[in-house]
DNA sequence: CTTTTGTATTCTGTATGCAGCATTTTCTGT
DNA sequence: ACAGAAAATGCTGCATACAGAATACAAAAG
């Protein structure tokens, strides 16, 4: 069941304009699922014939999917040889929770001053769900709502290419933190750390926030170095 | 004079492997400097048709290089009606200069403890050079430099993930900064910022620089608020 | 047995053709 | 003369077709 037709179209008559997304852009987000889940695995080629007879799509629209996860960075152009998916080192992957945790206490600050109450309120109301499912065990949506905490505060901050820079880089994170299993102990740290964070959020307090946030990705490293 | 055929392949017959750049790749570099250096203005429609036709090339490619542009930020699709020039409000502008200052505080924090002594000379360099330009009353190369001198810093901190995300913002700011015209004595204030930033680096002083770099960008925001 | 060269196949890169949606123009009714 | 509807035009989105490059394979030479 990989037949791309089927997301096409919106499966409820719902009201409201009925959905005309284009067929590359589908396939984005696709292909980007494929590459972060695993399906595609880093070094793949991304076989242009066989991958959409796969899908269900002929080439051009493919191609264009291609060209805008490549300026995305999760795969890579080769001249004449088609497209791979990316493949991050050990490096590059610190150097990308070097950039992201800057780029998160940069939003913390930001937050504090731009948020409104009701959007603090609904980052509480994820953190206290994401403590449910790690009671429960569930670390799939625990991981899920982990990254939607991160987003909304990042949302939070009102700035549109913090947000867009802050994605791409969580994006090409995804596939690396969607692997990296932590232990019991480090899993609790990390709850205990999103803990402070929303306290400091409600609280506004600046200095604390980013501190948290920073100190969360330092502490994010540890946990995935063994996993590259 | 706009045949892009001219491009493909290098003027030199130098030796190495011959450039072989696939006609996507170039129009994406053609197309972006179209939309930095104004020929093609903010809320322009990207007509398959006659752009394709004016520079000599056929629809697909161009859609490839459409598509690129948009994930990297600077054109945006609009479904089944095709893509446009971004538009940048005042507030983006600030957010970018906002997030720019951010990633090169950073830079200079990694520079100072990463860069060689010949990489930090040829930022030097660069800087001595753009001086001359700004005592000649050479506008446009000292912009370049200027340009020149804030990537090299961003490379010698050897970060690929900070120098991505330097390079989209730089890129997307390129065509304000372009516009923004500055009076001689704010312009006399940037020229000794970059020159207190080629000091501290020298010093390899991270507080510093990374100090500098900041106000610099804060001042960056002065010289360009009125241009938009 | 190894290496090299010629050939065949496969895949990418580009062009073109066709269908559907958006917009504009024209026609008709009041 | 004006408003609304219908037709016509132009453009995007997707598929297909064709040309050229890269790789794999096989045969021949050392």
């Amino acid at each position: 069941m990989n037949e791309i037709t089927s997301l096409e179209r919106r499966p409820d008559g719902g009201p409201g304009p009925i959905r005309r997304t284009a067929l590359h852009d589908t396939l984005v987000s696709h292909l980007r699922d494929m590459i972060i889940e695993g399906d595609l695995l880093p070094g793949t080629r991304l076989h242009e014939g066989q991958l959409g007879e796969q899908l269900g799509v002929s080439r051009t629209p493919l191609r264009e999917a291609i060209k805008y996860l490549a300026s995305e960075g999760l795969v890579e152009l080769v001249p004449s040889r088609g497209a791979v998916v990316k493949r991050f080192s050990a490096k590059d992957v610190h150097d990308m929770l070097t950039v992201l945790q800057t780029l998160e206490e940069l939003a913390g600050k930001l937050a504090c001053e731009a948020a409104s109450d009701a959007g603090i309120a609904e980052v509480r109301a994820l953190h206290d769900e994401m403590v449910q499912r790690y009671k429960a065990g569930d670390r799939l949506q625990y991981y899920k709502l982990n990254q939607q905490i991160h987003s909304a505060i990042v949302q939070l901050a009102a700035n549109a290419a913090l947000a867009d820079m802050h994605a791409v880089l969580q994006t090409r994170l995804k596939r690396i933190r969607f692997i990296g299993h932590e232990g019991p102990e480090k899993w609790a740290a990390a709850v205990s750390e999103h803990e402070e964070m929303v306290v400091a959020l409600e609280a506004r307090n600046k200095a604390k926030l980013s501190e948290v946030l920073g100190r969360h990705l330092m502490n994010a490293w540890e946990r995935v170095r063994d996993a590259v």
